[in-house]
DNA sequence: GATTTCATCTCGCTC
DNA sequence: GAGCGAGGTGAAATC
């Protein structure tokens, strides 16, 4: 990698058109040949950038750059869009390179992926007798997230949120309509289950026969744990 | 802008958990208190990275951590949610701090917006003889982007996108069902305009009957050129 | 201030 | 490769 602190003005041309006027930022140059030109300040995401994989030229300015004060020019192009994000250097204020090797990658833990796996671990908390048929369950739309059957044998699918919105009911909508034209499923009756329901979303679930299921996240892990400590 | 290249470990607890191993990386310390820990490639995205509002502090290791190799601990803190980002740090490979001044920001073009306007300048990219009625004709469940009428004075209802996806056609299905029962505009066809139509949506927009117009964001820009050396 | 929509979204997964 | 859905989504515009 290496870290280039330089006064610059940047142009993107790709998807859309994007400028950056004269200032001193800070270039990080990837060695998979991407680019992030960074401010100091504002987000994680940079002002300006180019994602692998793409190639690095730096060529020399022309006279007329010369005169402006250009000392270099840097162009990144996107090896499969032709995408290009030209860095005109002015003065450069610090420049030095450093060898990282390959980072092992990030360990998460606790997204909508857990609640899934909770969820499905204790399926009992759809309702007595319910047991799963499996997680992830293909539709030709997508994935159901769980497939369960209630106590009498009928279908269930859950569609999980860590929010429920109303985005998640007509998900799931869309989901019950198709799966209850496949004979061998319906009747399929769904369950909105999420950490939060909002009144709207509920509202709607509701009036289209969807049940409402509130999860709590301490409580399931609680469980979890539980159980780790008996078995 | 303080750079950092370290031997590290970080851990991220917060809306999730995550974990990233020993292992060299770049460490950028933005002026307003954000915190950005990246590795010698991927994207632009960091690996790990607290937002601003935060705070840093740095503190001594206990006695376990340092026969670890620990030298620093760096605790960043989020101002308002209470997320922790926690930086072990071991051995240092360099450390600068830089002075960047407040970026002027970045200036973009060639968005909706952009394409919206170019199509309004050239509406006869819908068809001979058709005229601009308004952009953002308001309806009661939002704006249309477009509106027009045809050679022969029906209305035409215009959905704008850059990549045109199944979304866009719901969209405009929802304005063409209400704008057909206002007897001022009915009967109301619609276009599906986009740089760029899935083939999916181009199935459900035709069997919907609402036509599809893929647009060619450069010849607009072209025809502008030519109009603004001509007149 | 809350909400909705856009993004050079990115990222991961499945078919 | 295309499609779908989640994201510590973030950021901007609108209500």
């Amino acid at each position: 990698m290496r870290l280039v602190i330089a006064q610059c003005s940047v142009d993107y041309a790709g998807r859309l058109s994007a400028h950056l006027p004269l200032a001193t930022r800070l270039l990080m140059l990837k060695s998979d040949g991407s680019v992030l030109v960074h401010s100091d300040g504002g987000s994680y995401k940079p002002l300006n950038w180019m994602s692998p994989p793409c190639s690095l030229a730096i060529s020399a300015p022309d006279e007329l750059q010369v005169e402006a004060g250009i000392t270099e020019l840097w162009t990144v192009t996107h090896a499969k869009t032709a995408d290009q994000l030209i860095v005109s250097i002015y003065e450069v204020q610090h420049d030095s390179a450093h060898e990282l090797g390959i980072d092992p990658g990030l360990i998460k833990d606790g997204v909508e992926a857990h609640l899934q796996k909770l969820l499905a671990e204790h399926i009992h908390l759809l309702g007595d007798g319910h047991t799963l048929v499996r997680r992830e369950y293909m539709t030709a739309i997508g994935p159901v997230d769980i497939l369960a059957r209630d106590a009498s044998g009928g279908s269930v699918a859950v569609e999980l949120k860590r929010r429920g919105d109303i985005d998640g009911v007509e998900q799931l909508t869309r989901y019950l309509e198709l799966m209850n034209r496949d004979p061998h499923l319906a009747p399929v009756v769904g369950v909105f289950a999420a950490q939060q329901i909002k009144p709207q979303a509920r509202m709607l679930a509701e009036d289209r026969g969807i049940r409402c299921l509130v999860l709590d996240y301490d409580a399931m892990r609680g469980l979890d744990d539980t159980a780790s400590k008996l078995f």
